[in-house]
DNA sequence: ATTATCGACTCAGAAAAATTTTG
DNA sequence: GCAAAATTTTTCTGAGTCGATAA
């Protein structure tokens, strides 16, 4: 199906990326482990556990039972293989940057004991007849455990219960408040850097002329970020636009498909269809037989609405490739069109976007996002997506739902029509929304990531990111205690949440029979996960878009051991990994570190710390070159960090080969200068004996084949010049050339310039060689890594702001158009802000 | 009280379009 | 200085997360 395009990652070459410092993590860590939380293991300490227990054992029978004791086991046939295209997630043993805390945290060895002595005595500890039978070294665990867990778990949920409480009660209202002192907090350093940022600002601007432009308008911008308000509540008190854009109703063109190898006459819908289908031939989707089913039915149900019957039974009978030839005609037309045709589109696309791509928040013209009504086609899922090749029909305005203010006029809907529905909700940030047919999803018209609605929430998150810092050493002490807890639920969490912690994994909702079949960590199943003693854990699966994750990571003792237990008979393939856990258990239970906090913040704050830390090995005293590719290798540390990956582009061999032999030409006159240099002043021999050395790569057979190449290029040139010199003289009426009497100019031979231009030359040359062999390297290292996703969503982009005030890099060279626009609230912090 | 569903929004890679580089 | 190729940016919309609400 759906054949994602090959594309792998050679963990091998991965693992060249890691930092060595991965292994003194995790090694610091267990060993921190250790130190907090092992107690001397003897038997009798381990029977005593046990005896204590028994009772427990039976109460908490139920614990046995899977939460989801309803989902069974899925089709194993689904689950078992993961698509050989799939591609594999970088990588083999990476931990999360963001261990460091740890480290940090002087307070570790000493804070849990305090806690532990306090509470142990009246927390009631389950025990599990898993953990009873288990493997032997288990048992040992559950007396330091038990007495760890219970400090854990109590002081966990003391500190918590109050909150909780206010929580469970609460209302918008409740959080809000809860909200405010922490957003109180961080005001000051917001604004603080608001004002005098700004100022510093115009000194910039004098410099550089094109950016004042860009940025002159800032004085009549909103900036919100300098009075710290991120109440969102409420977004807005007045609001107007002018209502979505809906697709062009479909203009027939009459080409006719043919079926059974004869032509048929479709009525517009059906050939609308049809011609739906014939977009997608020569890709994927033309091999994959459930979109071929799905979009069959869907069309024979249109062809059944016809007028006139149509003979269409078989798909195998079906022949679009008439109206594929029309698509394809039409492209070329559309290519071919003359400039004024080509600007007279532009010209309209920017009317259209000048009318219904602006909204007015509080009288703020701000940007809309995606104004049009998503158009008619056939369903692209991702991966094996049960409903791909479904007809995903037309939105009528009927089914539209209209957000806006009360006092503003309400945009017409288009001729004939009526609007489903007009409201005016100001908690909610659409401007229209809609159900698609295809998911039963609702979609929605939203602002711009420019808009100050966007631009809030971002900060919001990464503030959130940022709270987490105080509080992820006390997490993490917890959930490492608690991978030793008597309760499985516990351990499992616990588990779940050192995976997420270390590996940035997802939080993994469960998903329905009609979705694609992919997991994120609390839906992990028993073969997503396997062990390779002594500690090794390899994760293969397909996450978020069905992109396949692969990793193989060096673990905690203690979590080998629960994956093990969490494996254990009866399950098999197909069952959860973790069947005491889903994501409103672990969000439910993350809310009592913090306000807001949920799985995903993980993922943010790991990032962005990650980055921040990678970015420490940007040379100061390095070209501008060498400063940027640190940049973007500290990105792309966070982007193999979530995994975030892209096609390797058909062409990249070819691309890699080209550029790679460009490097070897350049070399090869480098070594022609180096000769030249030697013969113009002999003395050298002796003085820059390197000048003698030959170049690396560069054999006979390339010089040859670069030598041969050249010549070639240089008769293509003349060739071409002579062809229009031939064209021009027709034009004229003049008879054609035979050849141009004009001969390439004479290169001065290299012997002839004085040593100093050869030794600019040779410097010159150096650099060029140095330049492109970085390209090389950041080209090979990006084949299949996509930086994007991570600088948009992220990173926080004050760290990149601040890194370019250090190091003097324009911003421009980092973040483009969008970005900066997008970050706009993030420009103005103080120099030594940090993540 | 759970669990299933819904609603709203963030985040995701592919594809299309625009821009820059190259030869 | 131009066309083609390569690269970057933008658009598009599907796929997640997560809290609220309904059953």
């Amino acid at each position: 199906m759906s054949e994602q395009p090959l594309r792998r990652r050679a963990s091998v070459k991965a693992a060249e990326v890691l930092k060595s410092s991965d292994n003194d993590d995790m090694d610091r860590d267990s060993s921190d482990s250790s130190d907090d939380f092992d107690a001397p293991k003897s038997s009798s300490a381990k029977k005593a556990t046990k005896a204590s227990h028994s009772k427990a054992e039976v109460s908490d029978s139920d614990d046995d039972v899977p939460l989801s004791a309803r989902k069974q086991s899925k089709p194993t046939a689904a689950n078992g293989n993961v698509p050989q295209n799939k591609r594999a997630a970088n990588g083999s043993s990476r931990n999360s940057a963001a261990n460091d805390d740890n480290g940090n945290d002087s307070e570790t060895s000493d804070a849990p004991v305090t806690k532990k002595s306090k509470t142990a005595a009246e927390k009631k500890v389950d025990d599990e007849n898993e953990n009873g039978d288990n493997e032997s070294d288990e048992d040992d665990d559950d007396v330091p455990l038990s007495k760890k867990k219970a400090n854990g778990d109590v002081k966990a949920k003391k500190t918590p219960v109050g909150k909780k409480d206010t929580a469970a009660k609460r209302k918008l209202k409740v959080e809000e408040s809860a909200v405010t002192p922490a957003k109180k907090r961080k005001t000051p350093a917001i604004k603080k850097s608001g004002t005098p940022v700004k100022n510093e600002k115009k000194g910039e601007d004098d410099d550089n002329d094109e950016n004042a432009d860009e940025e002159e308008e800032e004085e009549d911008q909103f900036a919100w970020w300098k009075d710290g308000a991120l109440d969102t509540s409420e977004k807005w008190k007045t609001m107007e636009h002018q209502g979505p854009v809906f697709p062009p109703a479909y203009v027939p063109h009459g080409i006719k498909m043919k079926y059974n190898g004869a032509p048929i006459e479709l009525e517009p819908d059906s050939e609308e269809v049809a011609t739906f289908f014939a977009g997608i031939i020569g890709t994927d989707y033309e091999q994959n037989k459930t979109f071929c089913a799905n979009f069959f039915r869907d069309f024979l149900t249109v062809l059944k609405k016809q007028k006139k019957t149509c003979p269409i039974k078989e798909f195998a009978k079906c022949d679009f490739t008439p109206i594929y030839q029309h698509l394809q005609e039409q492209k070329e037309l559309r290519k071919a069109m003359t400039k004024e045709q080509k600007q007279k589109i532009k010209e309209e696309k920017l009317a259209l976007e000048e009318k219904y791509g602006w909204a007015l928040f509080d009288g703020r013209k701000e940007k809309v996002g995606n104004f049009r009504i998503e158009p008619p086609g056939l369903f692209r899922g991702r991966g094996d997506h049960p409903k791909t090749g479904t007809l995903k029909l037309r939105v009528m305005p009927e089914q539209v739902t209209i957000n806006i203010g009360k006092e503003a006029k309400v945009p017409e809907p288009p001729a004939g029509h009526k609007w489903g529905s007009v409201v005016h909700d100001n908690t909610v940030a659409w401007l229209a929304t809609w159900k698609e047919n295809v998911n039963d999803n609702i979609k929605y018209v939203l602002m711009a990531a420019t808009s100050s609605l966007k631009g809030q929430s971002d900060l919001k998150k990464f503030e959130k990111a940022r709270e987490l810092k105080k509080h992820i050493a006390k997490i993490r002490r917890d959930y490492t205690d608690g991978l030793k807890d008597k309760v499985m639920a516990t351990r499992q969490l616990s588990t779940a949440l050192y995976f997420i912690d270390r590996l940035a994994l997802r939080a993994g909702n469960e998903k329905g029979e009609d979705e694609a079949d992919t997991v994120g960590c609390c839906s992990l199943r028993f073969e997503h996960v396997t062990l390779e003693p002594p500690n090794k854990v390899i994760f293969d699966f397909l996450g978020k878009d069905s992109i396949r994750y692969y990793n193989e990571v060096a673990v905690d003792e203690q979590v080998f051991k629960n994956i093990k237990i969490f494996k254990r008979e009866p399950k098999k393939e197909g069952d959860m990994l973790f069947d005491r856990l889903n994501t409103a258990i672990l969000n439910k239970d993350l809310t009592k570190y913090m306000t807001g906090l949920s799985a995903k913040v993980f993922r943010t704050f790991n990032a962005s710390y990650t980055f921040q830390k990678e970015l420490n090995s940007t040379p100061a005293d390095g070209t501008m070159q060498e400063k940027i590719l640190a940049y973007n290798r500290a990105n792309r540390q966070v982007a193999i960090l979530c995994n975030h990956q892209r096609t390797v582009s058909k062409a990249h061999t070819a691309q890699m080969g080209k550029i790679q032999d460009k490097v070897r030409g350049y070399k090869y006159e480098r070594s022609l200068i180096k000769k030249a240099l030697l013969e113009v002043d002999p003395k050298l021999k002796k003085k820059r004996p390197e000048l003698l050395e030959d170049e690396s790569d560069v054999d006979d057979d390339f010089v040859q084949r670069y030598l041969t190449g050249l010549e070639e290029k240089e008769k293509d040139r003349v060739a071409k010049a002579l062809e229009k010199e031939n064209e021009k003289r027709k034009a004229e009426g003049k008879a054609p050339l035979k050849e141009l009497e004009k001969k390439k100019s004479v290169p001065t031979p290299l012997e002839s310039l004085s040593v100093e231009k050869l030794e600019k030359k040779l410097e010159d040359m150096g650099k060029r060689i140095e330049t492109t062999k970085l390209q090389i390297i950041d080209k090979d290292e990006n084949k299949t890594t996509a930086l994007g996703t991570s600088k948009i969503n992220y990173i926080d982009p004050r760290i990149s702001i601040a890194w370019c005030k250090k190091y003097d890099v324009d911003l421009e060279k980092i973040f483009n158009r969008s970005l900066r626009e997008k970050f706009h609230w993030a420009s103005h912090l103080d120099d030594d802000w940090e993540f």
